[in-house]
DNA sequence: CCCATATCAGTAGGACTGAAATCA
DNA sequence: CTGATTTCAGTCATACTGATATGG
């Protein structure tokens, strides 16, 4: 029974259209693994943000991560329900939140990256080593050149994760 | 004014969220271009599958890329609406309907591969042509990958565009 | 008064669900 | 009657908009 599965050569032939394809695949998946946690990937995010980087005030994790001030709040009250980070008011301008990654926080990203991991090792089954990291070096080049010219004249901030 | 800007490294060792966030905005861009015409990315994607594989039963449209039968009903009825596509019912079987590419379809579809192509440009324009084509080879290597297994038990057909 | 920060309520489009209508 | 196909109405999570409150 072969029922007419095959992708259009048109659009297989555009990288733009794999990216995005593979990309939302990529995206999915992860978001199903994290559903299970009841995390969403703006959690992940920020976690990995506050691990890197340290405390940050909210007003940094939305322009550092490029996400919507009114959804980082949600993001951040939930984190903080959860006991993974905790919140502070800035003595120095009591108008900022900061926030900084608690120890439950730390494990929980360690947990939540071997999940992106397994995913990925999922997705590039079909690459070896070498090749995955031909492909990591090549997607980081395309990531780095995505802020600087986003299009002719209208886009503010592209959206992500 | 240097504003912490730069994204996690623990997030950019990730393939996965590369290919996430990449994906996302190379879907965004082309997005905004359809928009400009009206039109969304299954539009395009139906008029590809049209014009590679000839007319279509609307279910083997449903099965050939992915999307929800229901929407499938709303683009085909916007594409026809437009004169890009015919509709007729299939006189063998008259629950079917078959659709088939108008000469306004090829017409436009030229177009939209047009403003695809200039994306991928913009989104590219980091690597030379060698690369690219390296790229694009390992992308349609992991896409191949996809349909195969999709995750240990629980997602039926993953979604796209 | 004006600007920045955080928060809340509500909107818009996309993916998906459930059910109805038609026909094999 | 069962099952396939198309279609419609409605749900859900997400990105985004607008408005409000507090503070610099």
């Amino acid at each position: 029974m072969p029922s007419a599965r095959s992708t259009p050569p048109a659009l297989l032939g555009l990288s733009t259209y794999l990216l995005s394809r593979i990309g939302k695949t990529a995206r999915g998946r992860l978001t199903d693994r994290l559903a299970e946690r009841g995390l969403r990937l703006w959690d992940m995010a920020v976690l990995a943000a506050l691990s890197d980087f340290g405390p940050h005030a909210q007003r940094d994790l939305v322009v550092r991560l490029g996400v919507d001030p009114s959804d980082m709040a949600k993001v951040v009250e939930q984190l903080a329900t959860g006991g993974y980070v905790e919140r502070a008011r800035d003595p120095e301008d009591r108008r900022r939140v900061s926030v900084a990654l608690a120890p439950a926080g730390r494990d929980l990203l360690r947990e939540l990256d071997a999940e992106a991991r397994s995913v990925q090792d999922e997705l590039l089954a079909p690459l070896d080593p070498e090749e995955r990291a031909l492909l990591q070096g090549l997607l980081l080049r395309v990531h780095e050149g995505l802020q600087g010219p986003p299009d002719h004249s209208r886009r503010v901030t592209p959206q992500l994760p």
